[in-house]
DNA sequence: GCGACAG
DNA sequence: ATCTTGTCGC
């Protein structure tokens, strides 16, 4: 979908994205999913998977995974053309929308406030929250060390989003909105969606599908859970 | 020119 | 992101 793209393009089609983008609370959050990719090195095949929890609860209730080919390369900036193909397929595949999507990288804390889960939310017309494990852009203000205690990321003196820190002696994790979102509000998301492990549960349970998805253990398609599985 | 640089 | 052994800390 991308792969004839030449980064310059690519960096004009952002700018045009982000001109489109709209921020604003979401009024009623029941369902959020997770968006991951996994893949070989040195292959095309992407691995996408979104996971369905309850929210708060953190309950996986469904789950999809497609693979999806491209050849586009990974260049700070431009995730989202590498990895936004293959969620919009996956996307495909969930009947019932979730209310929020988290995805594992940037929103808005983005040079042209465009990273994957803002290019995403634009493209599915979906409510999105990016949360990233470093930091790609802005002025880095480390959070003490406690837990959910976090710090505004700025740059030019706006603030596009903030550093949380989900565990006690783990590195914070970087929250910014994606779109239809304040950013705000995905850092108070992001906080209650944070159990024990550094990684907020939406992008972590689909982390772990991905990669089982990549490694053979689960099937391409979507899958309903039925016994309450707390597990993973 | 130099340093930074999501996954 | 992926590859990959040992090691430090709770």
């Amino acid at each position: 979908m991308y792969d004839h793209y030449s980064f310059e393009e690519a960096t004009a089609y952002q700018i045009q994205l982000a001109r489109q983008l709209k921020f604003h609370p979401v009024q009623k959050i029941e369902t959020i999913a997770g968006a991951d990719i996994s893949f070989n090195k040195n292959s095309s095949t992407m691995y996408a998977g979104m996971v369905i929890l309850s929210y708060p609860d953190m309950i996986l209730k469904s789950f999809a995974l497609e693979t999806y080919e491209t050849n586009f390369p990974y260049k700070p900036g431009f995730l989202g053309f590498k990895e936004v193909p293959a969620l919009l397929k996956v996307w495909e595949l969930i009947s019932s929308k979730p209310d929020v999507v988290v995805l594992d990288g940037n929103g808005t804390l983005h040079p042209r406030r465009m990273g994957v889960a803002s290019h995403f939310g634009i493209l599915a017309n979906q409510a999105t929250i990016g949360c990233a494990k470093s930091l790609l852009y802005g002025e880095n203000h480390v959070p003490e060390n406690r837990k959910l205690s976090s710090t505004e990321i700025n740059s030019h003196g706006e603030t596009l989003g903030f550093a949380l820190r989900t565990k006690i002696n783990s590195a914070p994790v970087f929250v910014s909105a994606g779109y239809l979102i304040t950013a705000d509000q995905s850092l108070e998301i992001i906080k209650k969606c944070t159990g024990n492990y550094r990684i907020p549960e939406p992008t972590r349970m689909a982390h772990n599908m991905v990669n089982d998805f990549r490694t053979g253990k689960l099937k391409a398609g979507f899958h309903e859970v039925q016994a309450p599985l707390t597990l993973f």
